[in-house]
RNA sequence: GGCCCGUUGGUCAAGCGGUCAAGACGGCGGCCUCUCACGCCGCAAACAGGAGUUCGAUUCUCCUACGGGUCACCA
């Protein structure tokens, strides 16, 4: 074969070369140990919990290493494109902590080894296909979806393996004539690679997350260039990791079977094969079988899902964290107050298998999260999640912004901090009832209480109630109350002798409770009465009592 | 079906030839307590099965089972 016409003949107009592209994207100058690494999602419109959990790995590891993070746009597949997709890629990666040095931006490049979006690296591409043609190791091929198919067909019907290999790679050893003729009737044809391998060779290859693996090479020619001459993920991979100097491909396990090729096509173009770190798939309990977490039948895997949820940021990050290095719960209960970012991150902590994704865990994690936040930093994050979610909260938040702000302030600061929501979404059935707007009553007495005890609880309570009494003496005026109505006011007397009382201090305060909050359950009353004000607990307790 | 990866309690997981097999979430029970939310104490709960190697296997090897992934001109 005379590869070089071949090469003419199919690649005219492509005159650089690869030493071109050596000196034009040289080695970088890194410390030792420095990470080059990638988040290189394609742009769908839909970004997952995969990408964050990729990104989230590459940025540390690089980061961590004094290296370089980069992002690249695998826009190489035409039908898929979605226009603004790569703003909400950047934004919402952006949006868990994950800055880019170099890469993609929302409108060019940032960096010198772009462009970043593959669709622009067109001639960059046919400069190393012409290459692999020139030494015969790539061929053009003129089969129709239609004679794909019909191998398929067949191959099925012998039980043979799938793919274009061995009889079934019809253009594998066609004459120079053969394609000529097709090429100038102007038929279109891919690239495929002219594969050594054989099923019957093996593989070493050691992964930093799997550890030891021995893989059967690969036997089928795969294209490399489609027919509109883009290329497909395995050359553009290997193309542009080289040409951007990564050091660690940081994906998704499901990549581990074309890994085969991978490395073929790295040795096929002279190239060094960077370190890979291929992550367990993230999984969930469907019935009762696990199984890979799927854009189409799990809202859960979106981002958007936690955003409209309300689950802070900070917490998903934290969770991923956990679920990426199982020593990171240790190390964050030794350190609560210090960032995410100081922890040492190691892929040696990562499991080569697939986690399940626990929304409990999630909620636990991001419980702790929020309790470990300021009142000021919760109200501002709650407000903006309001803003876009909830509007009718949100107006109460913005008018009531001392209010709120001091609601989010009880039991918060201390060495056993509340933990009553785990996400924003429940911060209104929380504490919805400090804004008029929302006070309903919600909740009703026992019919084992009398209602003239209630009342006579109620407006004794009033008439004693003053808002500069302090906690103990405040205590004291619902205890005073307790006793005169013939319930007890010291719960271990109370405990011994059920009995004897009709009921107990907790009660009375439990009268008041529903008065003031509309529930059975809230945060401590004394709490809230100081920050609803004197006025408004006596509204309250006075429309109590003519309900009654 | 071929190829590959994986398998410690319900879940996430320590462990890296000798352990009473950590811890966390969840569950259950209790304590604390004016309710709730915390916090604290305790309980139940695991090395998929079978062969080897070894004085000794959760740990090493092989087989089986099960789970998962992947076999596109998608990434």
């Amino acid at each position: 074969m005379d590869t070089l016409k071949l090469a003419a003949l199919l690649f005219p107009d492509v005159t650089k070369t690869p030493e071109d592209m050596e000196a034009l994207f040289p080695e970088r100058d890194l410390p030792k140990g420095a990470v080059v690494s990638r988040a290189a999602p394609s742009p769908t419109g839909f970004v997952h919990l995969g990408n964050l959990v990729q990104g989230l790995t590459s940025e540390r590891m690089s980061h961590q290493s004094g290296g370089i993070l980069f992002l690249r746009v695998e826009d190489t597949d035409a039908k898929r494109e979605i226009p603004g997709a790569v703003e909400t890629l950047i934004k919402a990666l952006r949006h868990y902590d994950i800055e880019f040095d170099e890469g993609a931006t929302v409108d060019g490049d940032h960096g010198l080894y772009g462009p970043y979006r593959q669709s622009q690296r067109k001639d960059i591409y046919h400069i190393y296909a012409k290459k692999l043609v020139l030494e015969g190791l790539a061929y053009p091929c003129f089969c129709t979806e239609e004679d794909l198919a019909n191998m398929r067909d067949e191959q099925e019907a012998e039980k043979a393996n799938f793919g274009y290999f061995g009889k079934w790679a019809l253009w594998r050893d066609r004459s120079i004539e053969d394609i000529e003729e097709k090429l100038s009737s102007g038929i279109p044809w891919v690239l495929r690679f002219r594969s050594t391998g054989s099923l019957e060779n093996k593989i070493k290859f050691t992964d930093l997350i799997k550890g030891d693996l021995e893989l059967t090479e690969n036997d089928i020619d795969h294209v490399l260039l489609k027919s509109d001459g883009i290329p497909t993920y395995h050359f553009a991979h290997a193309v542009d990791d080289h040409l951007m100097r990564t050091t660690h491909v940081v994906r998704g396990d499901e990549w581990l079977p074309s890994l085969p090729l991978h490395i073929q096509l790295f040795k096929a173009l002279g190239f060094r094969l960077p370190k890979y770190v291929h992550i367990g798939p993230l999984m969930k309990m469907d019935g009762n079988s696990k199984r890979k977490l799927s854009k189409r039948k799990d809202p859960e895997l979106a981002l958007t899902y936690y955003k409209a949820e309300g689950y802070p940021v900070e917490s998903i990050y934290e969770y991923i964290l956990t679920i990426l290095n199982s020593n990171f719960e240790d190390w964050r209960r030794a350190n609560p107050a210090l960032p995410a970012a100081d922890f040492k991150f190691s892929y040696k902590k990562m499991n080569p298998a697939g986690s399940l994704f626990d929304v409990m865990k999630l909620r636990d994690v991001s419980k702790d999260v929020i309790s470990r936040m300021d009142a000021k930093k919760v109200y501002t994050d709650v407000l903006s999640w309001a803003l876009e979610f909830d509007l009718e909260f949100a107006s109460c938040l913005s008018k009531y912004e001392d209010t709120s702000i001091a609601a989010f302030s009880i039991g918060r600061g201390g060495k056993k901090p509340r933990k009553d929501f785990a996400v924003w979404k429940e911060v209104k059935e929380y504490m919805g009832f400090f804004f008029d707007e929302l006070f309903t009553i919600e909740d009703s007495y026992g019919d084992e209480f009398s209602k003239d005890d209630i009342k006579a609880a109620l407006s004794m309570f009033l008439d004693t109630y003053c808002p500069e009494d302090d906690r103990t003496v405040w205590f004291d005026k619902v205890k005073a109350v307790a006793d005169s109505l013939g319930f007890a006011s010291d719960m271990k007397l109370y405990r011994d002798n059920p009995e004897a009382f009709k009921g107990s201090v907790a009660d009375i305060s439990m009268f008041l409770r529903v008065a003031v909050t509309g529930k059975i359950n809230s945060p401590d009353m004394y709490d809230v009465m100081q920050i609803l004000g004197h006025e408004r607990v006596e509204t309250r307790i006075n429309n109590m009592i003519s309900s009654l």
